[in-house]
DNA sequence: CTTTGACTAATTAATTCAAAAAGTCAGAAG
DNA sequence: CTTCTGACTTTTTGAATTAATTAGTCAAAG
């Protein structure tokens, strides 16, 4: 495939637009234009803009995926690779920041059905990700016997309560010292986390 | 004090408006007349209704903190006493839900430099009581050696993390069973980060 | 099957204006 | 002198109107 599929361009060129403006900041007609498109030709490969939106959504989450999937193949200690993922998570977020600021018009298609169901699947996956992390950790006796789910889960919702917290504080433009900061306590955090969940086997807690 | 001091009237009568329906469906001439007392009686007490709604917060705050210290001194472990925080919490939070819920409006309020600031002094206080609530444990052999300051801050941190992560998904009104499951999760990171300070000293993990 | 220019419909942004609320003040009451 | 009030002014908000932008459509052409 020599990416002469136009949805695939399309995809390509809203990203470009969403990261740098946001969403609510960029018409339909202006991805058009990037790609010497016109309008309705964007019309014809997407039935609109949520579901242009959804599509973005798509690859940009599939792509994180992928990485966190990866970097969790390459890491020997699965505590390693909770932190890890913590960079991983700022990587992206800063990256695509721009997605991230919504003002009250773009809720419409932060609210919309089928976009908070891949939300919702997304993070499903990534719970699942991170549960078998914590299953590999336990098979090699470093983790006590937990519900690996349910530790999964609130270990993400922690580092996400975090980051809201810091974007609420510092909204709407959080300053690079401020992401400094987030990802010291989200590491702070993990590490207390891994704490908790470690079986000290050889009766001595880990201090560092 | 047979409580005829009129600014605490005017406080108490406000914060009975404010917690039904929130600062910004609060006029100065409703506080008044619920007291019987005119709109510049009001104005004789408190400069502007900034003002007020500091003083306000500086009542809660202080009822507050004092809950939770005398909490502290009730609870004999200190790992109860953190758990026991949480509830303390969820109370004064269902008690006066309608002062978080904020529209575009009422971030005026908010973002004003004194009540900043007073805000800042209140966690700060709060963050040396659990600080406190640490120490003892540290000297009872039950937690391990740790800078209490900062662990107390990046439990405060991930607790509100949560909260503010649930109230956005529920915007604008969470029902209660949102609440049961925040506080859930809320308790369920408190153990694992008790789990994660504790010292081991007897060999075995705690597996509750 | 794709693509387009020229269109319509729906949303958003800007403007205006009336109503509501914040805040003021000269002077009264104790 | 301290506390308070009625009658005010100023500021802010909300609703209504309109202009402009943007989403989305369609008949027709390559």
């Amino acid at each position: 495939m020599v990416e002469t599929d136009k949805r695939e361009l399309i995809i390509k060129g809203a990203i470009k637009r969403f990261a740098h403006f946001g969403v609510n900041k960029t018409t339909m007609a202006e991805i058009a234009e990037d790609l010497s498109f016109s309008k309705p030709a964007l019309y014809y490969y997407f039935p609109d803009k949520q579901n242009l939106i959804i599509a973005v959504a798509e690859k940009l989450i599939s792509e994180y995926l992928l990485e966190v999937e990866s970097n969790l193949q390459l890491s020997a200690e699965p505590e390693a690779a909770l932190i890890d993922l913590i960079d991983l998570r700022r990587n992206f977020s800063q990256k695509y920041f721009m997605l991230y600021i919504g003002d009250e018009h773009s809720e419409a298609y932060l609210k919309n059905k089928a976009f908070k169901d891949l939300m919702r699947k997304a993070k499903e996956k990534e719970v699942s990700i991170i549960s078998v992390c914590l299953q590999k950790g336990i098979q090699k006796g470093r983790f006590k016997t937990i519900d690996t789910m349910k530790m999964a889960e609130l270990f993400l919702d922690t580092l996400k309560g975090l980051r809201v917290c810091m974007l609420m504080e510092n909204s709407p433009f959080p300053n690079a010292d401020s992401f400094e900061l987030l990802l010291n306590k989200q590491k702070e955090v993990a590490q207390l986390f891994i704490n908790g969940i470690k079986n000290y086997g050889d009766g001595r807690a880990d201090t560092k």
